[in-house]
DNA sequence: TCCTTAGTTCAAAAGTTATTGAACAATTGG
DNA sequence: CCAATTGTTCAATAACTTTTGAACTAAGGA
């Protein structure tokens, strides 16, 4: 790990729950769930938000203790921190992600045009 | 019913979420949770925050379908909207609740001195 | 070494939310 | 009717949050 992260207990829960009532973030923290324990990088969520966008919502999901993000070479690998939060919070990602998943207009990784490689 | 509710399948979820990631509101809800069937009004928040105030975060849960107001006399009575909360996004209420019960550094109602009546 | 890739930082601008007090409306009890 | 109670509205301000672009750092490959 590199960067400053909030320990278990220091999760707080309306910093949590501020954090996730923003639609890019939701987006986030539910792609992130879609694919638990494969670590992404940035770049994977260019098509939410612009890069420095994308390095100030990610920072908040940080230092909410929602994910984590460790620094790998150049890039950021980052994970959500269910194990965190299911132990703080229980059954609280839980549902957030369902009702993520059942939301239609919620902005979703992977909706944009893609993959027009040569 | 008197003001403007949205309708079951109307409720958001970034905004329900945005709207409990405040913790004054987060104290009303659980306060509400805590006397659940009993229909409360404002004026039981007042510890919480001045009564403009208190009309203002009020008027936030309810607009985003957390709570129903009902104008009675000159009262308004609170409600949760627990069952169209479950129906639509099962799970997430109870699990917010929970983590609010734990949580000490949230504020409460009925924590200020009060009760001293002639 | 130089260039590219990945992401951060900074300062500014834009937008939103929270808080306040004063004035208002509606109901109810005397 | 009058006064008190309950809560709303309005405008102002304060305080945050989001978004942006330009400049930057750090690692890795050619």
């Amino acid at each position: 790990m590199s960067l400053p992260h909030p320990t278990t207990d220091q999760i707080s829960l309306p910093i949590v729950l501020a954090v996730l009532g923003d639609p890019t973030r939701l987006a986030i923290v539910r792609y992130l769930a879609s694919k638990e324990g494969v670590p992404l990088n940035c770049s994977k969520f260019l098509d939410l938000a612009s890069k420095t966008n994308l390095s100030y919502h990610l920072a908040k999901l940080r230092e909410a203790g929602v994910t984590r993000s460790e620094a790998v070479g150049t890039s950021r690998l980052i994970t959500l921190r269910r194990d965190d939060l299911d132990k703080r919070f229980p059954g609280l990602l839980d549902s957030v992600i369902a009702a993520a998943d059942g939301d239609k207009d919620l902005p979703a990784v992977g909706t944009a045009e893609v993959e027009v490689s040569a």
